[in-house]
DNA sequence: CTAACGTACAACCAAATGGTTGTAGATGGA
DNA sequence: TCCATCTACAACCATTTGGTTGTACGTTAG
């Protein structure tokens, strides 16, 4: 499932630190990147440990850098890593698509070219499903 | 934080549902609708209760519909759901390039003077900062 | 009708999450 | 120097997650 150089652990980190309200709020923040992570945490209803671990899972899901200043640490998003998630989408797209083109190939069975020499293909008809990436019972 | 008809909860469950390998292999594979809960759960080396409590995920998070079929049922991969998903991170992008924006109008204005100022700007008169909108979880 | 299949759901468990408090190490300013 | 600030991190706790098994129920095939 590694397609684009995004493993699923990357897309997994990814997605999760997105799925939190208030870590998204934080990329929103820090786009200017000059928010200290005790400066951030006074705008959240919770403590500066909460806030500094949500700091963390951004960071290592990539979406954030820090950068020491003094004594302060200076939370910056990454403008790319969106660009990142938006290519887990359309990697998802991608392969579906390819699917449903698979499947329009052969209802449509059109003369051209080499479409009947699929019949391996055709033969499975209904078995569309690879043994799932490696994964064995 | 609403702006598309997107709130804060429906992101986070979407978000949470693609932060699954299982369950981003699950929407691929289900795009045709064609794939009963029972056939889908042979493709993992899981139980399928388990893939069942996956497939229920996605389906709170509106990624995809089951459809009653004699005893069977169909689940099938919503397309549009990812370009909901898209919507939220382009909401993401959009809110910070405002952001930029605003800044980058503020030093077009004054490109003498002191650009450290703002600072005070962004995290000091924060009615920029709503204390963190809905807090679920 | 009966047996097999597909589904739903509850109960349970280990591990991860999201939060807390407390402690300790750097750094900067008086 | 001393003190306040910012950060890091550990320990702890409640809840959620992702998995299991078991049971019950509707539907289809024989």
């Amino acid at each position: 499932m590694v397609v684009d150089g995004l493993t699923d652990e990357t897309v997994d980190r990814l997605f999760h630190a997105l799925a939190d309200a208030t870590r998204r709020d934080i990329l929103r923040r820090c786009v200017r990147g000059e928010l200290s992570v005790s400066r951030l945490a006074e705008a959240y209803p919770m403590s500066f440990a909460a806030v500094q671990k949500h700091v963390t899972v951004l960071e290592r899901a990539g979406l954030v850098t820090k950068q020491r200043c003094g004594r302060e640490q200076l939370v910056r998003t990454d403008p790319d890593a969106v660009d990142r998630a938006r290519q887990a989408l359309d990697e998802l797209e991608t392969a579906w698509r390819s699917r449903v083109d698979r499947m329009s190939g052969l209802l449509a069975d059109d003369a051209g070219s080499d479409a009947g020499s699929d019949a391996g293909t055709a033969a499975g008809s209904g078995d569309d499903k690879e043994p799932t990436e490696g994964q064995d019972r």
